[in-house]
DNA sequence: TGCGCCATACCAACTAGTCGGTATGGTGGC
DNA sequence: GCCACCATACCGACTAGTTGGTATGGCGCA
């Protein structure tokens, strides 16, 4: 049984390299060096780098769906308690350098969104499905707490996400998490006031 | 009098393409073309690519310096006033194609924060000092209003631009503005609880 | 005449992708 | 046990195309 998880390390190297150089940036040889393999052997399990960029997109999308799904947020009791958990997991998550905790799919975006719809587009997705797993949870709060906006449950699902994506890009201009973190903690005081109607000190 | 803007063509076409494609799949000669110019005009105003980026960078910074210091929410009566103008105005802009209203600055700090500093530190710098505008306003509501939280009214000027860095994202993931629209709405309401403790309908 | 501005032609370096070949291990027949 | 056969995984040199950058010269104007 040979080191049968060079895809793997490929994939995972394309993930870390992206996130630091950007896609048109980040050579196929660079993932090769970073994977300890050569382009003979990047070329028998890709077809293309585009082929690489689709599959490190799949590759994103089942650990983040994985790895949110295990979260300890789902064991709230109420829905905004799983709400205000889903912020302070997201929160919790900023350590370490910024290559390990920033969002794949937002890199992309930002970058391919309209040269390369066919990568981009299924990282869009990601982030909206993602995003709207919230929903539910909004929605319940919404009933419990009496709150009838002029906003929609979907919209306040998807703000969270811009404040997630944009605190990564006020981290990479700060040079620091903690420009994501600050921007966490005010969406979580937006939250609180919205559902609660109080205002902490 | 000769076409002496070429310089300036060059330099919109550099805004344009590297917010529809990014700055490392911006080729030179793509450059040239949308300025209706060649390489011998190219490399006769710039050294090398990266010192056109440096150039857009600054040309970027003066342009949105200028931009904003002209915007109408300045003439708002009080600091939450200017505040929420602020936020109207951003919301306002988001007309037409999205290659011209996202940002430059938030597009090269994602790509070449790490592999390009030299670029794209001036442009989080831009970013940064952008958003600390709002800053002196934000203390001067908060005395006003008595608002005084675990947070500092720093955080929340760079908060406000990491929810318009968001935004650009998720308007890209969304392919539309609405998105960017609906999350300054939320940050708008965010200002509004926040300030004036009462929860709108 | 000289200079700013620009175009054409070209070069050198880089990079995505190809290709011939090697190593390893599994499988079925005997 | 052993061998022929084959599929998978991998290597590294090579090709072909792209791209940043250069060299040279033309053109209009002070």
């Amino acid at each position: 049984m040979a080191q049968n998880d060079s895809k793997a390390r490929l994939l995972d190297a394309t993930l870390h390299l992206v996130r630091a150089k950007g896609y048109a940036a980040t050579r196929i040889e660079d993932v090769c060096a970073e994977a300890g393999l050569t382009k003979g052997s990047f070329f028998h399990h890709f077809k293309s780098k585009d082929d690489l960029a689709r599959a490190a997109a799949a590759h994103w999308d089942a650990h983040t769906t994985g790895f949110f799904a295990e979260a300890p947020y789902h064991a709230g009791e109420g829905p905004l308690e799983r709400l205000l958990g889903y912020v302070d997991f997201r929160r919790s998550i900023l350590t370490g350098d910024l290559t390990e905790f920033t969002c794949f799919g937002g890199n992309i975006v930002q970058e391919a969104w309209r040269s390369h719809p066919e990568i981009s587009g299924p990282l869009a997705d990601n982030i909206v499905t993602h995003g709207k797993t919230l929903q539910a949870d909004i929605e319940a709060a919404m009933a419990q707490y009496g709150v009838k906006g002029d906003w929609t449950a979907e919209s306040l699902a998807l703000h969270i996400q811009a404040v997630v994506q944009g605190g990564f890009i006020m981290a990479k201009a700060t040079g620091g998490a903690a420009a994501a973190a600050q921007s966490l903690d005010h969406l979580r005081r937006y939250l609180e006031l919205t559902f609660s109607g109080t205002k902490p000190s």
